[in-house]
DNA sequence: CGACGCTGTGAAAGCGCTTTAACTTCCCTC
DNA sequence: GAGGGAAGTTAAAGCGCTTTCACAGCGTCG
């Protein structure tokens, strides 16, 4: 390398101080820049450090230093295409103050979140943003009320992203779509473009995203003056395979509808197999339409009308949110719009079916 | 929260070892575990943690005992599927050990990747690993064995997946697919389907992983005794949107392939995009094949016959044999298999054709 | 001209933890 | 019954850094 490196050894500050012939206390003020230092003196450490190829030692300054800029994102799986993506806005969002970002999957495991959120409480993150639906139970809200006072009391924020808090008086912050909202309008493009009977596929009661989306759903037929009778929501949870099955079995059972709405973008791909295995067209026999706007979803068979939810955006906006009014942000609810991106898995109902 | 916690200031092990009256020296090799102790002083002490919440500083640990369990992945983007497999492998390989997993994307910036790199320095990683094919160049050259001398100055180990070493005695470690044998594989697949014209769209000159496909693709075109003019590569590179504009402007110019080999899944979906735009049916018309297997590629239409990379496998590898053979592993490198995965993107070359 | 504030600098304290070296018991052996 | 370990425990050193506190030098103002 041809620098002044001590071997394994690495240099420290002392080391630096003293081919720069200043004190220690010096020394970090000019690396650290905490304290103004002058010009000249500041340049001649500077200098010493790139000599010695000097690398600060993050751990002695966060020990000091107290704390550290640190963020945690915790996903169910990063291979998820809208994880992966609020996991990367929450990444360039952190990156771009400087902050550090760590990752961690459950794999919807309780037990391993609970394991990284302590891990992080270790490490000293300053902001752990949970990020996915789940099922809201006791069990939940329980577990999240845990952490939210655990990272309060170590002086880390904690952010939920489409996730519900537990209570009003629990020290987390909310940031999600408005799914009720983006769920209406993709209904109504269904309804405006003729269809009446549709169906919603992917529903998980107490999933409270799902939950939103299915209200949406039923809302927006109320507008168009359907009865109530005219929802049919299928509970078949998230996933292609779980779409897939789900609407083989739909198939089986009935073709009374001429619309699907799928909970999701990948329940959206089990359908249009589903439905192109049971020799169907879509859009001509069944229109079909999906949740997310996943980067895919427009090479899907055909392209697929969707919801789109700015997912990067949902992780920057998680972060800048949770920075930004260190105190008064504790408690409140964030809100993030969406809008329909139209493809080509929407006709008016057909020939075939009523 | 119901425990002893002492509002904001964070327990520590002295606190602990007050408690449950025993000096900082035991409670620490009690909860630490490093040294043995008696079982009834070390339930007293694990007591005294729970009733104070006591959480552990990893700073201190860290700082005191040299360096921290921490793995680093560092990719282009998190989103693109392949990465996003790559960086759950490592993430899951380093939670079975206890190790924190913290990943970095660079957006393909040099810049970026240094100084992450330089901050894992910092943070005291142990493990950082590259991912992703690169244009290998001089300055690429310089930069690795850069990172290499450095983290290994520091102690670290430095793992390259699917990109090079930049020389035979640099401190890094390789692990890849071995995409020739991939390559190779597929092509024979096309071949033995009767296909002789045969397209590769993808290439990437520089970047060592294509170029191995490409390899490939000429060495099985070669097998069975085609002469060198008969591979037809075109260097458009990566991404959907690369290989739909590649592929319209083939099919302009000309009809003569029956088949084309598209260099990752993501360039096979643009592909797929062009033929249909251009009102042509695949198998039917024209045969493709794809490189990597990512979820979404049997949803594609029709379902795209690939090669699966495991991805998911390569992050773990990548774990394990760096952490296996702690000095012996320098500078080896290592090769995984691949499997073609059949679906239905391929027929035998057809009427309307060549 | 002495008191005051300012800037630049350094010695040393200490962040929370692990580990070494030393000490105390207590039990066993010769 | 004295000597030698083993087992259990502790005081204290120190990891690498930041930051307080103190002090020196010096221009400025009353």
């Amino acid at each position: 390398m041809g620098n002044g490196m001590t071997g394994k050894g690495r240099v420290t500050i002392r080391e630096v101080a003293e081919r720069a012939g200043v004190s220690m206390a010096t020394a970090s003020r000019a690396l650290s820049g905490n304290h103004p230092v002058p010009a000249a003196t500041r340049a001649r450490v500077l200098r010493a450090a790139r000599d010695l190829d000097y690398v600060a030692n993050a751990h002695a300054r966060a020990l000091v230093g107290g704390g550290r800029k640190m963020a945690a994102v915790v996903v169910r799986q990063v291979t998820s295409p809208f994880y992966a993506q609020v996991a990367e806005g929450v990444e360039a969002e952190a990156a771009d103050r400087g902050w550090l970002c760590v990752v961690g999957a459950t794999g919807g495991d309780a037990q391993r979140e609970m394991e990284f959120v302590q891990l992080m409480r270790e490490e000293g993150a300053r902001l752990v943003i949970l990020v996915g639906g789940v099922v809201e139970d006791d069990a939940y809200r329980e577990r999240v009320a845990h952490y939210a006072h655990a990272l309060d009391s170590s002086g880390a924020r904690l952010v939920l992203c489409g996730r519900p808090a537990p209570g009003p008086d629990v020290p987390a912050l909310v940031v999600e779509f408005d799914n009720e909202a983006g769920a209406r309008a993709i209904t109504g493009h269904l309804l405006s473009a003729g269809h009446r009977r549709i169906a919603f596929l992917g529903g998980l009661p107490g999933n409270t995203a799902l939950d939103a989306r299915v209200a949406g759903y039923r809302a927006a037929l109320a507008e168009y003056g359907l009865p109530p009778e005219a929802a049919y929501v299928v509970d078949c949870g998230l996933g292609r395979a779980a779409g897939l099955r789900a609407m083989s079995a739909l198939l089986e059972e009935t073709r009374e509808f001429t619309a699907v709405f799928a909970g999701d973008d990948m329940v959206a791909a089990g359908v249009l197999r589903a439905v192109a295995e049971a020799g169907l067209t879509v859009p001509d026999d069944i229109s079909v339409v999906g949740y997310n706007d996943i980067p895919l979803a427009e090479d899907f068979n055909p392209p697929l009308t969707t919801v789109r939810t700015p997912a990067e955006e949902l992780g920057r906006a998680a972060v800048r949110i949770a920075l930004r009014d260190p105190d008064s942000a504790a408690g409140s609810h964030h809100l993030l719009g969406t809008h329909i991106v139209v493809r080509r898995s929407v006709c008016a109902p057909s020939r075939s079916c009523g």
